[in-house]
DNA sequence: GCAAAAGCGGAATCCATCCTCCGTTTCGCC
DNA sequence: GGCGAAACGGAGGATGGATTCCGCTTTTGC
């Protein structure tokens, strides 16, 4: 679950329980209130002061990407998973979608970082596999023939906002647009929106009730 | 093109033009560097000084909804024209996406605004349209039963994001993407990605090439 | 057990923005 | 042309958040 931080040099027996701490508040904070926690907030959840988060990440902005990257495994293992079962795109993308769900900063992380620092290694992984993962797919007559674990890729970015537009609203109402990529993905057979159309009252604050937040 | 400003009381001449140029200002400067520009920036752009700004309009964010409204009323002109034509869901999400790659800070304000701000006038129109137009093309047979207008909207934030990812290294990806989308909405007939895959180049860059901003 | 090294905490600094305030300018009208 | 009202402009107050600094504490090596 943690990075491991077998990378280098053996840290001091404080210095990684902070470390590890660190990560696991910020993954938290930035789930609960989006990229824009302040270092203080997560450094009060980790238990440190804010010095001692940037002796681990000089910037806030290698903390996020530090996340991004646990983030980015998550996904390459709910791809990994979902290579074994019969409709793996469609498998793959409920779970990952699912995640998004849960957690609000990672649309916005994975998609503001996707550009940005570098090649990821995560994300390479994580694109070797959907590869792997479409191409079985194509093999099995679930996914059409012209598309790619690029694809895959970017249409979660798509999701990722719409979840984040919906999700508090309409909460699971992402399952029916996922229905319709699912659909587009698909080679040609039966299609169907999962039903949940909207409700009186969740039309209505996704129509933009009242304004509540700001 | 602007705000017929007929709404309330006569302005004076100057305040008048003033108007005008902040909200052209304000849209250019949206689109061009996201909504985080600087109030002073629009200012400068507009010709004035800020405390014109919050004359006009007495928060950032008003104005900013100024010009969401703008454009769901551009996206509404679209709807408009797209009920004209052959397949109109087609023909709409194509101009609708288009808009969006041009603009920025469209997709971020888009979406950060559609749930705030109660429900504008110029969100109901374009649903209302939206629903006429998802009608017809039923009838027409160019799209599934169960489709709705809101459905189109909140597509189109999902277009937003993607657009927003992927234009700046791979302009006109979105076809693709749009191209999927429209496949999943259409009944089952014909489907093919509009080709544009990846060439090399893009591929490294949106692949996460060397960081180029920030 | 001890000293140096490695870490820690968090107050203080820096900086970017929003928004307010008020003296100055422009407009509309007599 | 002259006045009051309506607008303007832009310096400065207020805020919020990132990052730095440095004296103090915990570890580690011996």
């Amino acid at each position: 679950m943690s990075t491991t931080p077998s990378g280098e040099k053996p840290l001091r027996k404080d210095a990684a329980r902070n470390h590890a701490a660190l990560l696991e508040a910020a993954k938290a904070a930035f789930a609960a209130d989006g990229i824009d926690v302040p270092v203080e907030e997560i450094a009060r959840r980790a238990g440190v002061g804010v010095g001692t988060v940037y002796r681990h990440f000089p910037t806030k902005d290698d903390l996020v990407h530090a996340i991004v990257e646990q983030r980015l495994t998550e996904f390459d293992r709910c791809a990994g998973e979902a290579l074994g079962t019969a409709d793996a795109v469609r498998s793959f993308f409920e779970q990952a979608v699912a995640i998004q769900a849960r957690d609000r900063a990672f649309k916005e992380v994975v998609s503001a970082k996707l550009r940005t620092h570098a090649v990821s290694p995560a994300r390479k992984r994580l694109l070797r596999t959907l590869r792997l993962l479409v191409r079985r797919a194509q093999a099995a007559g679930t996914a059409r023939a012209d598309v790619t674990g690029q694809d895959l890729l970017l249409l979660l970015v798509a999701t990722g906002r719409l979840v984040e537009v919906t999700e508090e609203d309409a909460p699971g109402l992402w399952r029916r647009y996922v229905g319709l990529l699912l659909d587009g993905l698909a080679p040609a057979a039966a299609r169907r929106l999962p039903r949940r159309s909207l409700s009186g009252a969740e039309l209505e604050r996704l129509a933009g009730g009242p304004a509540r937040d700001r």
